[in-house]
DNA sequence: ATTAGTGTACTATTTAACTATGACACTAAT
DNA sequence: ATTAGTGTCATAGTTAAATAGTACACTAAT
């Protein structure tokens, strides 16, 4: 379990998404109990205040909540994920389209290359 | 004509994106002359010292040349220029796709979410 | 009470990005 | 020669991110 670390984003950042898309795919459920800080810091071998700083975030944003001196879970609330998954989401369709059409791509050529990404590297889906 | 900075990513970056996307989409041809450092850096309001090393960069990358004492001018290279859409947009592809699968969106939610994307907000195309 | 595992807080240091300023070298036009 | 507009370089200072190390408070289990 590591993560593929970008060097021009804060690694805050880098790891809230990677807690954040956790829960969005279900790989960790409300309730919950979320890794401990020094733990996780030891796990991505990043220093425990930048995973402090991360989980202050993600509580901020209501996706996590803590116990003190038990320590972190997913929120139960079933409307975080559902709003969180579709934001996530929408950011992503919205920087895909609005670049690919400033480097000049037509709507269909837009469209045909995903289908041929989506296909690619990927098992054929039932019917 | 203005950049919606991101805080989240290097000013020196954002700006070297800016011109690629220009050049990509045909805005600056090949052998045209580019805005000087000081010029440039007075029209986004940055220090021209991040201005410099954004050119810096993206001669470093060939896709600008510099004419001491003239200026800078887009590379004639037209090879350059293919490479560089080509580039640009199988990154935004790969990301795109690939965020939308941790997210956990099957292969067809995908195309259609990006066919719909792509007709909202835009003009009929000519058959 | 003690212990182990939590979250939390604090100070100090390093590094990269950005800014602010000033100066110098080259080129073309006058 | 002078001038204006280029790119280039150098120094210094500010800020945010990340690190390093230490310490404290809470909780559950023993």
């Amino acid at each position: 379990m590591t993560i593929e670390f970008d060097n021009n984003l804060p690694i805050y950042l880098q790891v809230m998404n990677y807690i954040k898309k956790q829960i969005v795919a279900g790989k960790l459920k409300p309730g919950d109990k979320i890794e401990s800080v020094r733990e996780l810091a030891a796990e991505l071998q990043i220093n425990p205040n930048t995973i402090q700083r991360t989980f202050q975030e993600l509580e901020r944003e209501g996706v996590v909540v803590t116990r003190r001196g038990l320590g972190r879970y997913v929120t139960e609330e079933e409307s975080m994920m559902m709003r969180m998954r579709k934001e996530m989401a929408d950011q992503l369709l919205e920087r895909f389209v609005s670049g690919m059409k400033e480097l000049g791509f037509g709507e269909r050529d837009i469209v045909a290359l995903v289908a041929e990404a989506v296909a690619s590297g990927s098992d054929r889906e039932g019917k």
